[in-house]
RNA sequence: GCCGGUGUGGCGGAAUGGUAGACGCAGGGGAUUCAAAAUCCCCCGAUGGCAACAUCGUGUCGGUUCGAGUCCGACCACCGGUACCA
């Protein structure tokens, strides 16, 4: 019996794959064009299944739109600065760039063997000199633009080991290595102007209507348009007037005092001659920057002994305080606090001991607040205690809208639109990332560098013995002459945040080659990504940034008008997860073991038979090391089998749970399959009849499935409909050429999923030329029409029997046959029901 | 803390407001076989019942509806993001 060899097919089909060139994408106008692009990965040196699961269901969009016809673009790449790079340095002594360059090398042996249908002549990283010297002569035609400038932005600093922190090196507020308590620390730092594009990326979230709903409301609350008002409170001592911003000017008369951010002008104005002020203050910022960090923190404040007069009556007067809660990012760095209506602000004034007063209440419920804030929805109405511009019964909204119309006319305030988004620090203080293209000259100031002088490339004789950056302590490489004036200057030692890196590779895949950014044919030929898959993590910053940044290129030249939004179809896909085998050491630490290194019937590790606890899914991770390697997998049972299985089961947008079993039992599918197609192709069986349609109707009914699967990104009811096609061929007694007809449309719809099968079953069957350019198969929707349906009948919504009618029956001979039938004769015990619902096609319900 | 999501048999999951559990895994039974592997067939939510069948059942509680896994409200648990992880 003929059985299926993957280690022979896989190699085979992927080479003729090659020879014939099936996905090199090529500019064609008599087609129309389809870009499919996956999140390119962090090049961390071994694919893991979550890779798998996410490229095949790529290749499987690719390759279904390129049998429909379309011209495909279906690049891969690397983003391949960032941070691990250079801990592993640290760690081991190598080089950032040779550890880079060496993980991708691997990871695309590894992901050759799965035959997705990539034009690997468009591969790069982001790390190549020739990419990023692309990023910087676009980054100086931002400056150009106005798009970039420097301010002052809060950094997590390390005290001990002198240096920056990334968020995740900050381990409940300390840094990773030293241990050190961490300081929030300012520096002036490159930032990207994405604010001033703040409404327009909300606004034209509408019209992103292939993306998932989540995704949309995730990037609209993070922009977080408000309309509040701005203000001044008078201070008593004649200082300079303190200006606040709210979001709920409706609630003045609840205020009890003014905070200020640690990081505002009086605070630190204070702290210079008062070391009480700067003692509370240097408190007030220890601790990690994360917005979690901050939001949870145990408040702290500080009474500076200002006083304010309250807008609405200069006999009341407020007290100043400094609160660690307060950003100086958002709005003036400066509010009232309203106890009765924000929990913080509540915490602050029980902990402090200051007044608490409601200014609305519910409509049923007079309860003074607690401890326990009254913060309804902003629609819904509540009752006003006083309100100076007149209200009775309103909701927040109106009576923020009433509010800010009363200080405008009164003169004491203004509206204001505020966004919750800030400005994108891109400065980062490391080495391996994407050099800031200027130079700090004595006479000049900061000058952009000559696009003539792009690349500045990174220096390769860096080490990472010492914390910090290499490139501020290299000996030459900051050295060069002022673009502007020719004297001796300074390089900036800054680069890139990684994410600017994965703003626009996109673009870039359209002329990969090109000697400018982009290439305004090939732009204008692939552009837009028609869909775009990847992690739900990237929801809100990748994404955004990406939108930003293809504006500020088509600003500058880079895009067309039509890229503004490069993304026409978002897809989410979930993670991969297994099982965590655990056992604990002698100080109850847990121990962590691979899945090949337990005994699952018995659970107990293999090598020494200690009982090992079973965690619940969760996502993989080397540490927890609940990881299955693909290659393992692809050795064992082919590519196909991997492909086949990652698309089955779980819904693509969900997370997936890897086991071992279903692994083998798509290896037995697939070799079922196999078995049809090689029994069709010798089969000598005649024709019959009522068989042989059958068995077509059965194929129309599959072609109709799993298209709607592939359309839908349901690749698991794809699977599914091809599982019950394959049991039909299986159970049928049709003739030979049915037969093969059947299982070469199998073929076609198997094609994007397994391709190696396919073209194996293909060739069998005597299918002409490659499946992979075969064309999608259609329904003939005359073998789609059925003759009855089976309608189950409710009674009082309860399944109780069902009736058998034609197809195109009309209602009222259904409702005869459903009164005559014996169940309902039954529950009506000679009464009339009470009512009849009819659901042509679908259901009856009967009501007695 | 805040924003977003998810929750259905032993397991992964299916289901335009219309027969809950398609399809697959695991499990049970059988066929084939000297035996096994491989393959094929049947059963498979819980409780009660010989059975026909009945009752319950989609995280919890409540609501809308002739009818709710699906819509609405509250809650619980878990997951993602939270601006220097990518």
């Amino acid at each position: 019996m003929s059985r299926l060899t993957p280690s022979e097919i896989e190699p085979k089909w992927q080479a003729a794959w090659d020879a014939a060139g099936v996905f090199t994408a090529t500019p064609d106008p008599a087609k129309q064009k389809y870009y499919v692009l996956e999140m390119f990965p962090y090049p961390s040196g071994r694919i893991h299944m979550g890779h798998v699961r996410n490229y095949t269901m790529g290749d499987v969009i690719a390759r279904y739109k390129s049998s429909c016809g379309f011209s495909v673009l279906h690049p891969m790449g690397w983003d391949a600065f960032g941070m691990p790079a250079e801990n592993a340095a640290m760690a081991t002594g190598g080089h950032p760039k040779t550890w880079t360059y060496n993980n991708i090398a691997e990871m695309r042996a590894q992901m050759k063997p799965l035959g997705l249908s990539i034009d690997w002549s468009r591969e790069f990283a982001t790390c190549d000199p020739e990419y990023y010297g692309q990023q910087q002569a676009m980054f100086i035609d931002f400056l150009e633009k106005g798009l970039v400038y420097r301010k002052n932005a809060i950094v997590n600093w390390d005290p001990v080991d002198m240096t920056v922190l990334a968020n995740e090196q900050v381990e409940a507020g300390r840094g990773w290595r030293s241990g050190a308590l961490v300081e929030r620390k300012e520096l002036t730092q490159w930032f990207f102007k994405i604010t001033d594009h703040a409404d327009e990326l909300l606004s034209a979230i509408d019209d992103l209507k292939d993306w998932p709903e989540k995704v949309r409301l995730m990037q609209a609350n993070w922009i977080g348009k408000s309309r509040g008002l701005q203000f001044a409170f008078e201070r008593t001592d004649g200082g300079a007037p303190i200006e606040v911003y709210t979001t709920r000017p409706d609630t003045l008369l609840g205020a009890s005092f003014v905070g200020i951010s640690p990081g505002h002008p009086i605070a630190k104005a204070m702290a210079e001659d008062n070391p009480e002020v700067a003692a509370f203050i240097a408190e007030a910022t220890k601790g990690g920057t994360t917005e979690e960090a901050l939001e949870t923190a145990p408040k702290l404040g500080f009474d500076t002994g200002l006083k304010v007069k309250h807008p609405l009556d200069p006999n009341w007067e407020l007290p100043v305080w400094i609160a660690n809660f307060i950003l100086m990012d958002y709005g003036t760095g400066a509010i009232f606090a309203c106890p009765a209506h924000d929990q913080r602000d509540l915490d602050f004034c029980r902990k402090y001991d200051l007044p608490v007063v409601d200014t609305f209440f519910a409509l049923d419920d007079d309860t003074p607040v607690a401890n326990e804030a009254f913060v309804p929805p902003k629609t819904e109405k509540v009752k006003w205690v006083n309100h100076f511009a007149g209200l009775d019964v309103a909701t927040g909204q109106e009576a923020i809208d009433a509010t800010v119309d009363f200080a405008e006319a009164a003169g004491w305030g203004q509206g204001k639109t505020q966004f919750r988004l800030r400005d994108w620090g891109l400065s980062r203080q490391r080495y391996w990332g994407c050099p800031i293209p200027v130079v700090h000259c004595e006479t000049c100031g900061v000058v952009p560098e000559k696009k003539e002088n792009l690349p500045i490339a990174l220096p390769d004789d860096v080490s990472f013995d010492v914390p910090g950056n290499p490139l501020d302590r290299h000996p030459t490489w900051r050295d060069c002459a002022c673009p502007a004036c020719g004297a001796p200057a300074k390089r900036e030692t800054d680069t890139m945040d990684t994410f600017v890196d994965s703003s626009w590779y996109f673009a870039r895949f359209t002329a990969p080659r090109a000697e400018t950014p982009t290439d305004a044919d090939e732009v204008g030929y692939w552009m837009n990504v028609d869909q775009y898959i990847g992690g739900i993590e990237h929801a809100i910053l990748h994404l955004l940034y990406s939108r930003f940044f293809a504006r500020a290129m088509h600003i500058c030249g880079h895009l067309p008008d039509t890229a503004k939004e490069p993304f026409d179809a978002l897809f989410t896909q979930g993670m991969v997860t297994h099982e965590i085998y655990q056992t604990r050491d002698g100080n109850g630490r847990p121990i962590y073991h691979l899945p090949e290194d337990v005994d699952l019937d018995s659970a107990t590790v293999k090598a020494t038979g200690e009982a090992v606890e079973i965690i619940p899914s969760a996502k993989m991770s080397k540490s927890k090391k609940n990881v299955v390697d693909p290659l393992a997998i692809i050795d064992a049972f082919g590519a196909d089998t991997a492909r086949w299985f990652v698309m089955s089961d779980s819904p693509p947008e969900r997370d997936v749970e890897w086991t071992a079993a279903g692994a083998e039992a798509a290896f037995k599918h697939l070799s079922r399959v196999y078995r049809l197609a090689a029994e069709a192709a010798e089969s000598t069986a005649p024709a019959h009849p009522d068989e042989d349609v059958a068995l077509a109707r059965a194929a129309a009914r599959a072609i109709v499935d799993v298209t709607a699967g592939i359309e839908g990104f349901a690749f698991n009811t794809s699977v599914a409909k091809l599982y019950a096609f394959t049991s039909a061929v299986q159970k049928s007694k049709a003739g030979a050429a049915a037969k093969q007809e059947a299982m070469r449309t199998m073929a076609k719809l198997m094609q994007p999923m397994t391709p190696h099968l396919a073209e194996e079953m293909w060739h069998l069957l005597g299918g002409e030329g490659l499946v992979a350019q075969a064309v999608w198969p259609t329904a003939d929707p005359a073998l789609l029409v059925e003759d009855t349906v089976t309608l189950p009948i409710q009674i009082n919504g309860k399944r109780r029997g069902e009736l058998s009618v034609a197809k195109d029956a009309d209602k009222a001979s259904i409702e005869a046959a459903v009164l005559a039938t014996e169940v309902v004769q039954k529950a009506l015990d000679g009464g009339q029901p009470r009512k009849l619902i009819v659901v042509p096609g679908r259901i009856v319900n009967v009501v007695v």
